[in-house]
DNA sequence: TATATATGCAACACTATCGTTGCATAACAT
DNA sequence: ATGTTATGCAACGATAGTGTTGCATATATA
């Protein structure tokens, strides 16, 4: 696996602490509207719609519409990626201090 | 655990590829030098050592002087935030789903 | 049909960030 | 001392992102 370029854009988008709330708010509410997610951010609608279009674009949250409400939904499947390069980071630097414990003993 | 504000400068840094590309090279080939680290990147050593910079003020690199070299090493002890808040999402919105399912079985 | 609700799109100013260039500093080598 | 190497700091233009306002669209309700 390349260690480059796996989920630029999902890293991107979790680096604005507005959307990470965001997600946070859905994983625990579950599928919620624009306004019930808006409401209490301190942000105008179309502040907050833009990063769920963000959060959208890079597969984080999925959306289906009800009439003329539309839910966002959670999607945690690209999260994987991201915890998976971070946990390779961790380990080779593991290793290597391992490899060089040996090697002094 | 608060889940806003874990570490939001990491995810600022890893928001970058060029950082991470650094990050990478600093977990496989131990300390290096700005000018090791710099070369074979497509970028000025100043541009570099800027990155370098930003990841040092939010810990996810050390340095030291040997004379006038400064050796770059990585620190992941940071990323554990950063790991521990995407799985605490990923869980939330699994145990989520697993109430649903109970409710409706 | 009218009216309110839920949303998207476009344009704007503001700010942050990126990478560069130029100059300064500090430590080695000759 | 002089020159070379390794680095930092400051300023600049260019680019990207943020949040706003205003208008348009589509769906429900009276």
């Amino acid at each position: 696996m390349s260690m480059t370029n796996v989920s630029d854009e999902v890293f991107a988008a979790l680096a604005d602490p507005v959307r990470r709330e965001i997600l946070v708010r859905l994983s625990r509410g579950g599928p919620q509207t624009t306004g019930a997610l808006t409401s209490r951010m301190g942000m105008t609608r179309q502040g907050a719609s833009r990063h769920l279009a963000t959060l959208e674009s890079c597969g984080l949250i999925t959306s289906r519409r009800h009439g003329r409400v539309i839910l966002r939904e959670l999607n945690p499947a690209p999260l994987r990626g991201t915890e998976a390069w971070i946990q390779s980071l961790a380990n080779q630097w593991d290793e290597r201090l391992e490899r060089l414990k040996r090697q002094y003993e």
